[in-house]
DNA sequence: CAGCATCCCCCAAGATACTG
DNA sequence: CAGTATCTTGGGGGATGCTG
């Protein structure tokens, strides 16, 4: 991931490189936030209406959820389909890709519960 | 992770729960950045001093390594030896429970590596 | 109900400079 | 070299109101 120079390949072949680099780091810089997380944690397998996700993720606005919503389809995690009727009804749900990130987010969520003892007293020993 | 209500159980332990829940919603909301995430996918499984770690992640500015630091430090999840010569040195590498964030962080840079034409795709998609 | 637009405020984060 | 403090600004993000 990082900015490494990898020796043995053509000019091309290193453009190409740091421009998926830079992607995979615009990627990051999108997909690496709380909301994002706990959006798809929520979302798992499962479809959401907006306003039930917005309730089920908890503390988010309207506004932070619409937002990464957007985010998240955009990258083709989410996929959002509109019912036309009146009231509107519109589902999100996960992609393919979106499961993948689903999974990784869920290791984080492993990682959290087996350390979360650890991390709350290296939290006290550090606020003292 | 997130705020349902388990049944069965006394209200200590509710409360217990709740308070393990947002004892790891903050954990998330610490550790879920990109920044974060950088850093600890510089470390891996070396040690740095500051410069380097600065010069290694790229595009961070002084001020937020070292608020990111403190902050994975507070955490438990980073180690900071500081020798005490002059000029200082301060070297940092991650601890045990940084380095099963760190698999964590592998996971993601692997499914970015596995998704990201699928992305690019669909954001040329989005944005037209 | 979901989404967008507008307004507005405050804090995140950069730049700079000083200490040990 | 690493860290802290101060100052300043842009934009993140909340609140509100309007539309389909």
């Amino acid at each position: 991931m990082g900015t490494k120079q990898v020796s043995g390949l053509s000019a091309a072949e290193q453009a190409d490189l740091s421009r998926a680099d830079s992607l995979a780091r615009e990627i990051f810089s999108d997909v690496a936030n709380k909301w994002a997380f706990l959006i798809i944690e929520t979302l798992g397998d499962g479809v959401l209406r907006f306003s039930e996700l917005r309730q089920q993720v908890g503390g988010i606005s309207h506004k932070m959820l619409t937002q990464n919503l957007r985010m998240l389809e955009r990258n083709g995690l989410v996929e959002r389909t509109v019912y036309p009727t009146v009231p509107p009804k519109v589902e999100y749900r996960l992609t393919e890709p979106g499961q993948g990130l689903r999974a990784t987010v869920d290791t984080m969520c492993a990682w959290t519960h087996k350390y979360i003892t650890d991390i709350e007293s290296a939290r006290q020993a550090f606020d003292s």
